[in-house]
DNA sequence: ACGTGTGAATTAGTTCACAGCT
DNA sequence: AGCTGTGAACTAATTCACACGT
């Protein structure tokens, strides 16, 4: 069956973990698997993984299971990262200079294409094969270059500015680290990182005697 | 109604975002809430929030709405950030020292008390207030000083030696940057931050133009 | 004999809607 | 008049379990 209903976002998030997960499995040199052994490696039950992919068509063989490979490709064309999507980087603090530098986004599908900053000190400097530039140039390049993806690590104080001016400038999807819900259009899609979040997660289920 | 029954995980890990929507309130010197009002800034249903917090609590007024010092208050003893969780980082790269600077952690319940690698050429340098440890140090660290939580920001090859490590010199809760699925005991919690993650779910939503 | 794909059954999560307190 | 807290109603997600193809 064809992905003709709507598939509901839950499954969508999960694809990312199974593709990840797979790429590993085919890193090890492994050809085949199933959805028990994939279930087992990531905590998930074959079930789940089953009706998972099932909503966008069927990518096993009964029997047998899923070719590694295949199914990479497959679920990197559901995912639309069988092409490379350009980014930008705001925000060239600690954390600017860390995902500038991160080596894993282009075996995934991205590519940083720039990096802004407001503060004078940092425009003109080089951060790997890039030059941090002034943030007034952001409109242009975005228009320019039709990027549709910014990740934003600026301090919180200065993130919903930062935003507003990516939406403006025809970004369609933001990574966000900053510690902040951002209030934009719904047409734009939003991600959030935020360490504290999560460690605030576990903390719930630590036992008082810490 | 105290927290009798077995609160869903789902609920737990809204808590944090509540949490954190209300702090900035209250830096916005905002003294009362109401549900409607914090659901609409984090596109939440108000009744949702309601029913999250009944799972701890009455925490509001009727025909008022919530104290936001108070509701704060409540949060924080709930997720237990009412007190500093001391963690330990392991990796001292570019995101690594990104972490180690990251300012964010103290106002939020955590503090960074130690920070290892297994690199000769990183073990002893200083990175803010510490300075890099040989990781060979790790368990006795962890043991001496009773640490709990671990972040692991080390490459994909290396995290589940350290996970095991890490479990085994009796960390209960591991962040986990590296972009693999950790296997660990039941009992270990286990969060993932992986941007690529976030990015791929938002390319399927992402029409074809890019 | 094995493992997929999938309706049906079950469980979990969300929203409704209103009594009750301020 | 306004907003909480919460059972009841509803919707969504997961798991079950098995027919079917290899």
């Amino acid at each position: 069956m064809a992905a003709v209903q709507k598939v509901p976002d839950i499954v969508v998030g999960r694809l990312p973990v199974y593709l990840r997960a797979l790429q590993v499995m085919a890193a090890e040199g492994r050809e085949i698997t199933s959805s028990q052994e994939l279930g087992e490696r990531l905590g998930i039950s074959s079930a789940q993984i089953r009706k998972d992919l099932s909503y966008f068509g069927t990518f096993g063989k009964q029997g047998t299971g899923y070719r590694i490979p295949d199914l990479i490709e497959h679920l990197r064309r559901i995912l639309k990262v069988d092409r490379t999507w350009d980014m930008i980087l705001i925000g060239a603090g600690n954390l600017g200079h860390a995902l500038a530098q991160y080596q894993g986004f282009t075996p995934r599908g991205f590519r940083l294409v720039a990096i802004f900053d407001n503060d004078p000190e940092k425009i003109g400097r080089p951060i790997g094969p890039h030059v941090i530039q002034d943030v007034q140039e952001l409109p242009e390049f975005v228009r320019a270059h039709r990027v549709q993806i910014a990740m934003i690590a600026v301090p919180a104080s200065a993130a919903q500015q930062v935003a507003d001016l990516c939406v403006e400038a025809g970004i369609r999807a933001i990574l966000n680290y900053a510690p902040i819900h951002l209030k934009v259009p719904k047409r734009i899609l939003v991600q959030y990182i935020d360490p504290a979040i999560h460690l605030q997660q576990m903390t719930y289920y630590l036992g008082n005697e810490g």
